[in-house]
DNA sequence: TATGAATGAGTGTTCATTCAT
DNA sequence: AATGAATGAACACTCATTCAT
């Protein structure tokens, strides 16, 4: 593992262990057992360190998800919706930590706007298939980050509650969890 | 106004402006007017001032809320629900940047727990109405922080759109959002 | 003796000792006795610092200077162009090290421009004077700060052989030193 | 060109941009466009380095001049002062910052003395040459480093000007130049 | 109640120098 | 000859907190 990923993994660590406020790059260099200077090898400043972090973790996210598909005309408008919901609920739990982690380096920057997942990915699939659906009348005719916010806050607290032991992985199944959201947002 | 009270404002005007990461004594006393060890006069260390911030926001929440008509059960759940769904979108539509700044402060500790309006009056009593909600048969049988979290985070990002003219105000009623919101919690 | 007025000693002791590069805040306030941060309290910030220690230099020479007598049309030109040359003189001997802190401070900022004494005061006195020396014919046409950078060379040279025992004080009387600098830019 | 000669040129280039104090291994090396560590590979420290800038450039001088001229008892003193003084002079206008250089290098360590162009030549021929003239009564008699100070200072301060555009070059001849020099020094 | 002076621990960042390859 | 990785010491600067007045 390179020492860059390394670091980063510490950042990534910290910041969910104490909050965004807590990094400071004499801990994160102490995390991986070397001299604090050295950050500055591989990071040009603790704002770029940070930044990739959350640039690494967004592409987590998008190269696990199969845009392509998502941008597919063949399939139908609901069926590409619930899999772009299907793959950031998989990603959520396969990776805990990882929606808070993006939440927190958002709110670092004293950008309290909800965090719309997958807003990221270079051409905004996510956002043009939404789109389609408002303007197709399958979706409610409401602003898409209404949709986008939802479906973050609803799966990351989800996540949330099976990493900490509140949910049990088996009692809250994708279905029920995706009719929450399906019903919420779905032109009746 | 009370000095106390100034150097509430301070803190979250900052936090609000800068994130929580902004917060310094210095720029505090600066912004009320006072010396800078003064703050230690009203507080006993930074971390109960913005604990006592976080509190406030909490508190004029509540005591905005009718609480005593939640728990009322001469009223139907439903039109409970949509009773506490409406006087947090009210109060958070009053008073833009609250619901950032709880956000803000929460995530200050690294909780990235989505956060959940109402879950902080002493009775709980929003809890135990989605909880009887639940019991009832009138909502989805799911872990009501899911419902709560969703409430929030849609209120939330429809508040932040209306505040930074992305929405305007008249473009999304609000039984256009409590829709959104009902069809996604209650048992179909 | 005010703190802030030990801190810029520090500092002029420091330049004087190991040129402008040795000044650190460290070091100052070692040397003064105090906290390293509290150095902070009375500058805003190192180059805050040092420019005072220029300003309060040039300050000094300017306050022992008869600038009201140098502006006096009734003097005549040489009698006032001699005022200002042992004015300087006699100050410069007065505080050994004096015009060599300000010759390093100007060096720091990479201004290798030859220091002209007294151009530095608030309506140019000396700067009208020479002009108005060139203008009258009593003085060689040329440019001004030619004239200036060579009294500053050869007083601080003097000067500074003073005060390292290069050369006994009264082996070079000001008369004789004068001679050098009128000789040079009176019109023959 | 070599690379030690790279290197000294890049660290003449930051001094005279960015003064003494600007002088780090990195920047040097990133201009030269080898890795840091390679100056080591050519000069033992920074402070090496720096010196070795600094005897080049007095070199420079030397080998330029006329030494033996200069001795050169055949030739009448005031001849072979002017000499001197024409031969600083013009390699001063034809390299300049050349002089800046010198300065620059000799106040960072402190050394506020004016410097003495010619000082460093190994006979000291320049010193031989203002002794004899001093003793043969051509010149004042005044300790000789108040003339060399002053030709460095005039020639120094003229070709700044002439580099910075403040005087134009045919403005000032050699010779109203050096009139201003001969007519200080010499004995009436 | 209010202040200003003080401080020590901390921050991010740069630097000269070393060394294995 | 050349590199890149590594490091410890230094730097300017900020901060939360204390205390005498």
């Amino acid at each position: 593992m390179s020492k860059q990923t390394k670091i980063q993994d510490a950042v990534a660590a910290i910041i969910l262990k104490e909050g965004p406020a807590g990094v400071s790059t004499t801990k994160v260099a102490r995390q991986v057992g070397i001299a604090q200077s050295n950050v500055y090898l591989y990071f040009q400043n603790k704002q770029a360190l940070i930044d990739s972090v959350y640039q690494r973790e967004t592409q987590r996210i998008i190269s696990t998800t199969a845009l392509t598909a998502l941008a597919d005309s063949r399939i139908s408008l609901p069926e590409r919706i619930r899999m772009y919901v299907q793959q950031v609920y998989d990603y959520s739990l396969a990776h805990p930590g990882s929606l808070t982690l993006l939440q927190q380096i958002k709110s670092l920057k004293g950008q309290g706007m909800a965090l719309t997942v997958g807003a990221d990915d270079p051409n905004n699939v996510v956002g043009q298939l939404l789109t389609a659906g408002v303007t197709a009348g399958v979706l409610k005719p409401l602003p898409i980050n209404l949709f986008m916010s939802l479906v973050f806050a609803v799966i990351h607290t989800h996540t949330t509650n099976v990493k900490n032991g509140v949910t049990a992985p088996e009692a809250v199944t994708f279905d029920a969890l995706y009719s929450l959201i399906w019903d919420a947002i779905r032109l009746a």
